[in-house]
DNA sequence: GCTAGTGCACTGGTCGGACCAGTAGGCTAC
DNA sequence: GTAGCCTACTGGTCCGACCAGTGCACTAGC
């Protein structure tokens, strides 16, 4: 034994040291959103490599939703204000390969709704009980005028909630998975009998959410908005997975 | 008013329409893991596309985790099972370009581990208090020799919670979120004093929970695993962001 | 006979050059 | 002074080439 300890070596692309250097200038912020990066050309030059290369590697940064691209702009690649895009795109893929159920998904938006809740009871602003007020107006308006808008309000008022629980995971998960749920039964929702009654019915539930916010009461407020998505999803659960979800109600 | 109603038309660049293919192949089973795609060369033919526009897409596939290729490979690229890579990914860009505080993370598994425990109380089977028994066992061990060891341990026993859960979201998204947080404080951790103290109070944390979760006590379960991640974690957060995180002990 | 070694045919990674459609901004002609 | 064109760029795509790595069939040696 003896001599030097020789460590694995890792074959690493071209494009991939690209990729890392421009990744760790936007997360450092040395980058920031609105910043141009040099054109292709100008990349091939500063990384000496050909334009095949460069361009590789800004298709990765730009899946990763870094950085986009657009012909014939005399910039070159803006880099971009972080979205939940990708966080969006490798959930739904892992909704749809990993075949997650709706009872998973409902059950996770029910838990960290609650969360949101509890955390907003003591958190919120004036401004944004405002907010959730005027979200729940406008499901009022809408209930009528059909389930598109409806649907828009009740996003806006847990969106709100969201951002008045202070936690942005929080509320960057919960958007990512409501949507994947509502993408996954809008056209149930849409053909269900008794639309009218069960906007009506979210309507109260939502103002009785709001009110344990406004009092403060998080732990009220966290049971209520749970019921409240048990009520308006289980529906479209399957029977097995009912009793999950109604684990998490106590 | 009249005649045709024309919608906006979006340039779709040729590599886009590749990704799309594949990944509807994926995602619908059509190609499942383990599967090679053709090569390059042949992908080129079928696309009826340069190479360059095949490996683009190529890269966006490998960026979401979803292929792999290997140079010199007789066959082309595996398709993957799915992970929780690309989640990861962009889970860690989003704490770092969003400046996620230690005490969002942290407040973001108190909600999902005290699901998994409330979930876990009902739903798991002897075998999977088995393996909690085993992780525990393995921190007891492992008290003695060192930190790693230790928190390999505990991270057995926390999934082996999520698992039981029966929600493969809250088990994937704890263990992307838990990963972080160890990133951010591994070396905090590491520096503590009194680490034995630490470790022999995390054990009998643990043991408390587990005894709820075998007794089928979820609300206990779920209330014990807050205050044990809070006692562990609260040293780390600023105190500014403590409140937060009690408001969830309740 | 079987095994160990050697090519070979293929792979992906990279390069360089080329063309096209699009954009922005300066320039020209009115 | 303004409307329009022109030019110099951009990114998107294509082509052809070379290289280093890989797996497999084939061959030389036991």
């Amino acid at each position: 034994m003896g001599g030097p300890r020789f460590e694995p070596v890792r074959t690493v692309r071209a494009y991939e040291r690209i990729v890392e250097q421009i990744e760790e200038a936007v997360e450092t912020g040395t980058l920031t959103p609105g910043h141009r990066l040099p054109s292709e050309r100008d990349l091939m030059a500063q990384f000496s490599v050909s334009r095949s290369t460069v361009r590789e590697a800004l298709r990765v940064l730009q899946a990763r939703g870094l950085v986009r691209s657009r012909p014939g702009d005399p910039n070159g690649a803006e880099v971009l204000p972080f979205t939940p895009a990708a966080l969006h795109k490798s959930m739904t893929t892992l909704a749809r390969v990993d075949q997650l159920s709706l009872g998973e998904l409902v059950g996770f938006r029910m838990t960290l709704d609650a969360a949101a809740n509890l955390l907003a009871a003591r958190l919120r602003t004036e401004a944004q009980l405002a907010e959730m007020d005027a979200a729940i107006s406008a499901m009022r308006a809408a209930a009528g005028t059909g389930y598109d808008a409806f649907s828009a309000a009740d996003v806006a008022f847990h969106d709100a909630v969201a951002r008045a629980s202070g936690n942005k995971l929080i509320q960057i998960c919960t958007d990512v998975v409501r949507s994947i749920v509502l993408n996954l039964i809008a056209e149930k929702i849409a053909a269900a009998p008794d639309q009218d009654g069960l906007m009506r019915q979210s309507i109260r539930h939502h103002e009785e959410v709001l009110a344990a916010v406004r009092a403060g009461d998080g732990p009220l407020a966290a049971r209520l908005s749970r019921q409240t998505m048990y009520d308006y999803y289980v529906t479209y659960v399957p029977a097995p997975e009912r009793a999950a979800l109604r684990a998490l109600l106590d």
